[in-house]
DNA sequence: TATAACTAGTTGTCTATACCAGTCAGAAAA
DNA sequence: TTTTCTGACTGGTATAGACAACTAGTTATA
């Protein structure tokens, strides 16, 4: 498993054999996984070389240290990256709010000129459009649209209504690598206002991410009218 | 400068030492820093417990290692990463805009509850309360209130009119740590109005950001109404 | 029974040492 | 003069061991 011979120095090995269990679902989330010194044991290496291969892995957000205890598999990684800014069931329960969708429409059609410039694709060419309304403990909290070109991904409504977009991604290979985002104050029209059940004419945060993977492509564009009554956009950054 | 009595981890003291020296200016950006063997000498630890002291730093993004040669100060971090979250003048900047500020108001008031406890002092404390409205190529883009606890610094009209708070603060010895920021949309009041010449209900998007000091101190709180029509807020998420 | 002390297991910190792998300048050889 | 080599520097990898700090369960004690 570990190859001595090897040029790959052995901490990168141990990392990359952590790595492949968690990957492959062998090691769940919250999984505590064997022990430093076990592992020194079994790969017939130094503690400290596992734990230079555990301690990048702690930065990278796989795993987390506790004293005492033991080292545990951390929760999905895409989703503590990209946290708020990816997922609005994340960004709800972090609020202690119950999150929960409704899917309004979700079909195949042509992208507009708009789109496709976002997702940079041509202007008829087959894209998925999924509009869903985003519910806190069952209150409207926002209206989205998702854009996502089809040659990218296999979807169907049942990827949608029970799981995340992301784990698709994932499913097919794909890595995301970043994205932008952009927020802006307006007024409520009359589509969105019957659907978040406010007044037409009601202050609304309209926010829309672009998000793009590590091959350069954008993979989807996002388009959400939150409720200006009930939401706020929050932001920390760190040193 | 190292006490090895302490209960401060060695690789932890190091670690603010380094980083007090860029900090201050004193490692300067691109600067190569002493090499490992170095600071072990110095500090009498082992090799080992500098290089842990290093590779957080590295992992913080102050320091960069080049095998070889040695490992150098990285480009500016605070002006990077909290670039477009402090600075109106900045934002404007770079998006191709003439930014430029008019003084309202300038005084010493006493704070309110409200501002008390954004601010961790007691309500009675004497605050800075600045009011400005700030223009991008000479329109009026925002009507931004800045409140600032008076025992941190001492200031007057002309720090506020020729240069910047954060210019102040940073001749105070203090350093920015971080900032939390929240958006909400809403409706614009017959106050903000008028000096944003727009009309009375229209959308406005208010920026609320509390700017953190390294010793914990709150520094300041910034209550911002952006005109809806002619301000979107940027951001990027990379990684 | 309730509390305190112990114990085995975990990660955290630290040492002293060794050798490997790039970089670069100056010495030696062509 | 130009090229090659060598040596002294840099960070990178790896070892073996020690003790501290914390956790949780067990055992001894009041």
């Amino acid at each position: 498993m570990i190859d001595k011979t090897s040029p790959m120095p052995l901490y990168f090995q141990i990392e990359e054999a952590i790595k492949q269990k968690i990957d492959k679902g062998e090691w769940e989330s919250e999984t505590m996984i064997p022990s430093e010194r076990e592992f020194a044991e079994n790969y017939e290496v130094s503690r400290m070389t596992v734990r230079q291969a555990i301690n990048n892995l702690v930065n990278d957000g796989y795993l987390t240290r506790q004293k005492g205890k033991g080292t545990f598999v951390s929760a999905k990684k895409i989703e503590q990256k990209l946290l708020g800014l990816t997922s609005f069931t994340e960004d709800m329960k972090s609020r202690g709010l119950r999150p929960a969708s409704r899917l309004i429409s979700f079909q195949k059609t042509t992208a507009e000129n708009r789109v496709a410039k976002a997702l940079e694709i041509k202007e008829d060419q087959i894209i998925y459009e999924i509009k869903r309304v985003r519910l806190a403990n069952d209150i409207p909290m926002a209206f989205e649209t998702t854009y996502v070109p089809s040659d990218l991904l296999e979807l169907n409504e049942s990827h949608i209504k029970q799981g995340s977009l992301y784990s698709e991604v994932e499913n097919a290979g794909f890595v995301i690598d970043y994205a932008t985002q952009s927020l802006e104050a307006s007024i409520s029209r009359e589509a969105e206002s019957e659907i978040l059940e406010i007044t037409k004419g009601a202050a609304v945060l309209l926010i829309k991410r672009q998000t793009y993977l590590t091959t350069g492509r954008p993979l989807e564009l996002v388009q959400s009218v939150y409720r200006g009554d009930r939401y706020k956009f929050m932001i920390d950054m760190k040193r």
